[in-house]
DNA sequence: ACCTGAACACCGTTCAAGT
DNA sequence: ACCTGAACACCGTTCAAGT
């Protein structure tokens, strides 16, 4: 029976989540499947979409629900994100990826932006606010991510990000009064 | 006359930034040095350390010249990573292996430290709040340069970029006065 | 001390040809 | 429509052996 696009992309995040992007190969994809390297690219067209077919599907069931504030909903979905993505391996590079090449793809990312906005006076500021919370938990992750893979400590990661989520929480909520020193 | 590790690095770079990391390798790097492809490990370890290492001299000419207040001083390092690792194809990357192995080889990320903490109550604060910036400088360009090499626009990209650190730069001299929802 | 030669166990992608 | 077989042009790393 045949293949479906929906099971190469299964099989891919069971691969990266039991063994990294290293071992997430177009050939062991391949074996995995039980077809020939050559079959994959009747189902995808390339690793690179792959790749964010993946991240889409590694964040497909982190929780949008309502929260009682737009703040709340923010910090439950940056949470949600980083708990969906710290247990695999190299997941945050994948993510990343995929929010470079189509943020629209992935309902956290667009609901995200959507309670930013309640809170932003423009769109260029939603903009801004939305990529330092989304760089911040990748960026946090991706870290974490690196030192494991090193054998390297990870001594106080979770309160180091959740501290520097709510400083960038802060700063959305901060009047554009006190704005501080622009340069050049 | 024998190859140096130096040497070995400069070309690395080189590679790099007229390359990309995809035509980064070990065998290619061998080629353009006119060796055999083993003759390199006796001059670095592996892959990776030779990448952190490539990433250290990406930021070494990043200036940390003492600024008028410690604010601009760290606007204007920020900006400083942000022109040394654009130019470059998949610095993000890079740089974000060496920020997460080992953050201390690079000068430029240090005085970013001893600057914020100058306005960070606590050794904790001053954690997360470098964190977030860096973050935001790498997370930022990682974005465009993925985008660009898939042939997608950057429109905006720059003045995104600076709203969002000055987002992150506000939240800093933000009292712990005006604190924003703690959830769970 | 520094490098070559050669091997080992792999890659992503393409495409004629089969069913 | 979906896949095989086979090829093309590559990878990182190791290590005996040479100088």
């Amino acid at each position: 029976m045949a293949l479906t696009h929906d099971e190469v992309i299964d099989a891919a995040v069971g691969l990266l989540r039991t063994h990294g992007l290293a071992d997430l190969t177009m050939r062991r994809l391949a074996r995995e499947l039980e077809v020939q390297p050559g079959a994959l690219y009747w189902h995808v067209a390339n690793k690179q979409t792959l790749l964010v077919r993946v991240a889409e599907r590694m964040l497909a069931d982190v929780t949008t629900a309502e929260g009682s504030t737009p703040l709340l909903g923010i910090r439950r979905i940056a949470l949600g994100i980083r708990a969906a993505v710290l247990p695999v391996p190299d997941g945050s590079d994948v993510v990343a990826l995929g929010y470079a090449l189509d943020p629209t793809s992935v309902a956290a990312f667009v609901r995200l932006r959507e309670l930013v906005a309640e809170l932003c006076d423009s769109p260029a500021t939603t903009t801004a606010a939305t990529d330092l919370i989304v760089h911040h938990v990748l960026g946090s992750v991706g870290v974490e991510q690196n030192r494991r893979a090193a054998d390297l400590p990870n001594r106080g990661a979770t309160g180091a990000f959740e501290r520097g989520l709510d400083l960038a929480l802060t700063s959305i909520t901060t009047p554009i009064a006190q704005r501080s020193a622009h340069g050049s």
